[in-house]
DNA sequence: CAAATAATAGACCGGTCGGTCTATTTGATA
DNA sequence: TATCAAATAGACCGACCGGTCTATTATTTG
């Protein structure tokens, strides 16, 4: 098992993705990880709201894991494209549906707070611009790369929230006839 | 003014739509719409979920009044995109930045009902249906409409997230040029 | 081994949560 | 005007919230 810290994080983005920021209770959270209120303090001091950037930040750099697994083992961008939205909708269906964009309704449901928007951000650009990488890598331009990008990620939201509404990955299978242009 | 009733289910949509069901508690609502305790369970006896759904229900007929007045007034099908996206964007301005999808937040931010995620699902399937009434109406085949209608709308919900994450109603306004074909 | 530090453990706190209940006021109807 | 239902008003409740604090147990380090 990982470390109490990284146990505790891991669990607790598991619970916001599936109900938000103030949808799980701190008890929740601590019975889940099998940890104690005296731990959780410990390693994060501002309580709540660290778990929270720390699971958002643990969330996305695993889909960036997922994105260079699924588009370095591709023939294609478009190959990519679907490994992608595949491993994506494997992930949905282990959560039972329950489970959305990793990090949206942990970081956009929480405190009001500017800190938390700009994480968000960030971590959005920073997924948008590997997409962006890997289609550059299969020879598009930066202009096409962005587009193709921006456009992925878009309507990968979108399949998220309309899979967890319907309870159907399917959704999330169906993107990349809907984001590509036909062969 | 409108009813007691009416008042209550939109101010408290405002509310979901910022911070999420559970993100806002019953005084705020009530505060917010100058309501005492005991009207809010009188015209909503199940109290919050009620209100939520009943918000959702309100939010959902407005969004398709939107689309119906933009894609009335439009020479294509991509005007009508353009319009919609720029009410949207608009909207998305008057309330500081800090609302996304009227539903969303309110429906599957919530308990782990099965009504709401039912609702939400069926208010996702009316706005879609919708615009491909008018991509129909445009000269598109049922086909085609039902595609680009779907595109639209994923990307639409993951445009209102990357706007708010980004405090920038732009991105809603850049959609048109990213899921309709270059004309 | 001794001392110090890290980590676990959970009792406890004030505040707020959603919800219930009784009382009063308002407005329609006879 | 008298009657009755609709609506408003808010005191009150137990449960749970996030957070603090002290005590104890492991673990490192001299």
């Amino acid at each position: 098992m990982a470390s109490t810290r990284t146990e505790l994080a891991i669990k607790a983005g598991y619970l916001f993705q599936q109900r938000g920021y103030h949808g799980v209770g701190l008890s929740e959270i601590l019975e889940s990880a099998g940890v104690p209120k005296g731990s959780l303090y410990h390693h994060y001091p501002n309580g709540k709201a660290d778990l929270a950037l720390a699971a958002a930040e643990i969330a996305a750099t695993e889909v960036l894991r997922i994105i260079d697994a699924s588009f370095d083992e591709a023939a294609t961008y478009r190959d990519g494209v679907t490994t992608y939205c595949y491993k994506l909708a494997k992930y949905f269906d282990i959560h039972e549906g329950k489970i959305g964009c990793p990090v949206s309704a942990t970081l956009l449901g929480g405190p009001d707070n500017a800190v938390f928007r700009e994480t968000l951000s960030a971590i959005y650009s920073r997924w948008m611009d590997r997409l962006a990488e890997h289609a550059v890598r299969f020879g598009q331009s930066a202009a096409q790369a962005d587009h193709n990008a921006r456009r992925l990620f878009l309507s990968l939201e979108g399949s998220w929230t309309l899979a967890r509404a319907r309870g159907d990955s399917n959704v999330i299978r169906e993107l990349p006839s809907l984001v590509c242009e036909a062969t």
